[in-house]
DNA sequence: TTGTAAGCGAGACGGTACGTCCGGTCTTCCG
DNA sequence: CGGAAGACCGGACGTACCGTCTCGCTTACAA
């Protein structure tokens, strides 16, 4: 992201007015409405020099996005894997709301139109979170938490899908008691049932399903 | 949708034309380079007769799309619930792919920007199918095959969902085994553990699934 | 000049507004600082409008022009040529001046670097205007007031020459002693030394002039 | 022109380059598609170093025709006054032709929308031709080929006049017959009938020019 | 002989205008 | 009188150059 022309002669608070000017204008008036135009005159710049670093609007809300991101990065881990999945998911809703202004939002619709915007938020946002997410599932794992062979790209679709699902469909994303209870529910389709008889059978079936 | 002014004297044959339009376009093209200029050139038609009509482009693709639907939408009901479930998982998936393509996705991007095309989206797409997908739930319930106490909210959530987030993320749809999977993982989420009586016949079902 | 599109449906409200903001424009900056959008920002019209009816501002200029021109278009002839000579070289000292800010000096300029509109600009103002003068030289001729011999491309050359010479050289037009002086002289060149009785008549009619 | 900063330390070769470059792209493109950014570009020289010596490309172009007139600025004089005001005519018109690609032209052409150019293109390249060719007429008056009290503005106006009327309107250049009869008009309105005597010497001179 | 100040190449920068595309409205005329 | 045709105003697009402004670098004069 933004390795234009000749990176080192940059001019770093052209670059700082620019993504500051964009997170204003995305929560006035919703990622629909920003414009390149209107970047430019608020951060007193050029258009040239958005085009030069960027290759579109959706471009910089990613940089955007990542910027703040990268703040905030690491895996929660306090031991109580429930409580940190429950983390991990409040994090994204948050970013996804409110639905219509979120700029994450905004990033995702455009991206679904434009493969190269597409490939890099994929590259920038969202594989490092996956990774840290099933290195957090991984750690579970080898504390005994969840099964040695649960599939974390499961784990992964059902935890976050609820959340993307909601956001594409406009069915509000889920309050605290739902997120609970959908922590559960896949914490429970991930660790078979204890009880040492119960529990050979189990992983029987799971064998036969997988 | 298209209730405008007089939808008596409406012309159905424009009608027709504008949808024909908009589907080749968009399959040409992707949604978002559709442009209502081009619908209107492309199926003889003035841009005003195009406006008359629907508020949006989004508004025209949703007609289409919705007409698509009517076609096919008694949800299934062959006795055997998870073949049932990926039957309807798997319908949406060819709705959803390719994703740059699809003007279904073009929807969905689209009406993340725009209240009103994702109310109307909600309302004649969505609703209609969450009805029907939980009203084969339901009758799982009644045949045992399902727990009573089953969050029909939460199994909507845990199956759809995978294929959103995989959408807005591009990270590929789901492929047989993994839907597979994941339907099997889902079942037994909304299937706990219970005193042994109940076990043995919640056991029995599994067996069906697996 | 202006036979766009369908000229049938044009909005001649839309083109008075234009031809007026661009004379408006052009007295105030002067042709060099004219520019399309000022144009259209004065004139309350889009660009498109603009472009739609003519291909470059030189364009539209000439139009102006153009249309204060018919105005004035008619030949004069008092009987007394010099006098006439002197009001058509009058009137386009007029036009040319003040060099700098004059809408025709500004459109010679620009047609000196665009072929297009130099034809344009020869077919539509130049050309009547020379037909003009050579038809009142024509008429001088048919009353013996000039050889009949006279070369009238020669006397044209002699007769305009000097304003645009002055002009391109930012010499500073003739004052009306300087005029009385060139289409004496010129005058001169063109009425050959004649037998004695010849030229006693040639000479009185000199005399008028001077 | 180009006396810059400190001529003394001056870098030469780019001079030079930018002087070619600029000579090259105007015989390539036109004056009217010159660009500082293409000279800089085609000379391998910063803008600057463009910026640092002349006010604007006119400029530049102004000096590369000085340097080229220079080594031709002696005015002829062979004895033969009507043969020497052809040699000069002649090389303007070289000068001059063609229209819409040579860069004189649009010197000139610029230099009607800019006063500070119009300024230095009299200062330097007008002015001392025209005192040169008034000089090659004070000399032919002084030898008696010309009448003691001819006005050598009129002069200057009817014999370079009709170069630059047929260059600003697009008339195409005198061929050489027609520069002869120009000439030929010119001196005879220069030569008025005298009494008797010296009418003589006149005419006999004119018979040495037609 | 070594600063130090200039000229230089490179090119980023804030701007202005370009000519195009499309959105959404309005008008005209045909069937 | 509905609809095709399309002109119209407006606003954003992405591009081309403008003229100014740092950057390091070489280069030549002065201490």
């Amino acid at each position: 992201m933004s390795k234009g022309p000749n990176a080192a002669r940059r001019n770093e608070s052209s670059r700082q007015a620019i993504l500051a000017a964009t997170e204003d204008l995305c929560r006035e008036n919703g990622y629909g409405r920003l414009t390149i135009e209107a970047i430019a005159a608020r951060a007193g710049v050029g258009k040239t020099t958005i085009y030069r670093w960027w290759p579109s609007k959706g471009a910089v809300v990613l940089e955007l996005l990542d910027q703040a991101a990268t703040l905030a990065s690491a895996p929660p881990d306090t031991g109580d894997l429930a409580a940190d999945l429950r983390t991990l998911l409040t994090e994204v809703i948050g970013i996804l709301t409110p639905v219509h202004t979120s700029p994450a939002t905004g990033l995702i619709a455009e991206a679904l139109q434009d493969p190269d915007l597409a490939h890099d938020l994929r590259e920038h946002l969202i594989e490092p979170r996956i990774a840290a997410f099933k290195q957090r599932l991984r750690r579970a794992q080898d504390a005994g938490q969840l099964s040695a062979d649960a599939d974390l790209d499961v784990a992964l679709d059902l935890l976050y899908g609820p959340l993307y699902h909601r956001m594409a469909l406009h069915l509000g994303m889920p309050d605290p008691g739902h997120l609970d209870s959908l922590v559960a529910h896949v914490l429970r389709a991930l660790t078979p049932p204890h009880p040492a008889g119960v529990r050979e059978r189990r992983r029987k079936s799971q064998t036969g399903v997988s």
